[in-house]
DNA sequence: ATAAAATAAATGAACGTTCATTCTTTTTTA
DNA sequence: TAAAAAAGAATGAACGTTCATTTATTTTAT
C-alpha cells in the first residue's frame, strides 16, 4: 500500500507540474528539466512512468479530459427534460472551467493546437456521448434546432473556453449571476423559439 | 522597385512559410532550420527582416489580425440596422475562416496558448473596435442583450474558430445555408427575443 | 525474527542531437 | 567598385533521453 501510494505520488507530482508549465510557458518552453524540478524528482524518474514527452502530455491530456468529462454528467439523468438536462450539464461544465481554471486552460490550449496528436484527440471526445444523445432527444422533440453537433458543441460549450481565458487574464470575472445569464444566451442560440 | 519586391518577397515567404509549419506541427516543432527551407532561404537570412523567433512570430500573428480585421469591416457602415451591421460583419469573418483556414486556425492557435506575449494580443484586439462600438449601439438600442463584449464574442465569433477547426480536419464543412442558420444561432444567442 | 539476497525505484551525470543565433565568405545590386 | 544582401558554415547552449550506479524496499533463507 505505502508504496503504491508513492509511485501515485511522484506521477501526479510530475502530472501537475507538466500542467502548469504548459499552461504557464506552453509546451515549447517546458522542458523536460524544469517538469522534474518542479515535481521534485530527478529528470530520468519521469521516463519511469512516462515513455517520452509526448506520452506525458498525452497521459495528462487523457486524465484531465476525463476528470472533466466525469464532472460533466454529475446529477444528469437521462428522465430529465432537454433543457433541464442541458442546463445541469451546461452548469457543470462552466464550474469545473470557474474553478479548476488550469485544467480548463490546458484543455482548449491542446484543443487549438497539433500538441496532441488527432488519435488521441479523439479518444478524449467520447466520454461525451451523454451530451450528444441528449441533444439527439431535443432535436426529435422539436425543442433544439437540427443543427449538427459541432455547430451545437461551438455555440454553448466552446463558448467557455473564452471566458474561461478572460477569467484567468483577470479580464472578466463570471459572477452567479452572470453565469445564469449566459446559459440563457447558450441556450437561445440552439433552441427552436 | 525590384529589390523592394525581392525583399518583400523574401519577407513573405518567411512569413508564409512559419504559417504552415506553426500550423501543422506546433510552436516547439517549427525549427528556423525549417523555416528557412521551406522558404527557399538561408537560416541567416531571417534574421535581416526579423529580430528573432518570437519576433518572428509576433509580426506574423499582428499582421495576419490585421488583415483578418480588415476582412471583417468590409462593406460596413453605421448607418446600418444593428442585426445588419452584425450580419455583415459576421458573414465577413465566417468567409475569412472559411476562406483562409490556414491564417484562421494559427489565429485561433495564438489566441489559446502563451505563443504570444500579452501585450502583442491586446495591441491584436484594437481593430475590432467597430464591432464593439456596434455592440454598445445594440445594446442601447434594447436589441441586443446588456451582456459584457466578452460574452457576446464568445458567444458569436469564438464559434467560428471552433467550427474552423472542425473544417480543417474534414469532420465537418460549413456550407452556405449552414451559414445562414449559424448566423441565427450567433444572433439568437445575443438579441433580445 | 534477522541477515542476506534480490528486486525495484530513483538518481545525477553524460550522451548525441537539435536549436536559435552569429560569424565569415560569397554573391548581387547600384 | 563599394555597399548591401544572402549564403553557408560554425557556435554554444539547451534539449530529450539514456546509462551506470546508488538507495530503498521486498523477498528469501536460516
Amino acid at each position: 500500500m505505502i508504496k503504491k501510494e508513492k509511485i501515485s505520488d511522484k506521477r501526479t507530482a510530475l502530472l501537475n507540474a507538466t500542467l502548469t508549465l504548459v499552461n504557464n510557458h506552453g509546451f515549447h518552453n517546458a522542458p523536460m528539466s524544469k517538469i522534474a524540478q518542479l515535481a521534485g524528482v530527478a529528470p530520468a524518474t519521469i521516463y519511469l512512468y512516462f515513455e517520452n514527452k509526448q506520452d506525458l502530455i498525452n497521459k495528462l491530456y487523457l486524465e484531465v479530459k476525463e476528470c472533466f468529462s466525469n464532472c460533466a454528467f454529475e446529477g444528469y439523468t437521462e428522465d430529465l427534460s432537454v433543457k433541464k438536462g442541458f442546463e445541469i450539464i451546461w452548469l457543470n461544465i462552466a464550474n469545473y472551467k470557474l474553478t479548476q481554471i488550469k485544467e480548463a486552460n490546458f484543455l482548449s490550449q491542446c484543443d487549438n493546437s497539433p500538441m496532441i496528436e488527432e488519435e488521441i484527440t479523439v479518444e478524449g471526445l467520447k466520454h461525451l456521448q451523454p451530451l450528444l444523445d441528449l441533444w439527439q432527444r431535443g432535436k426529435n422533440e422539436g425543442v433544439i434546432k437540427p443543427l449538427s453537433d459541432f455547430v451545437l458543441y461551438a455555440y454553448t460549450i466552446y463558448p467557455l473556453s473564452f471566458l474561461v481565458g478572460m477569467q484567468e487574464r483577470n479580464i472578466c470575472t463570471l459572477s452567479e449571476t452572470l453565469k445564469e445569464e449566459t446559459f440563457e444566451a447558450a441556450w437561445d442560440a440552439i433552441s427552436i423559439n
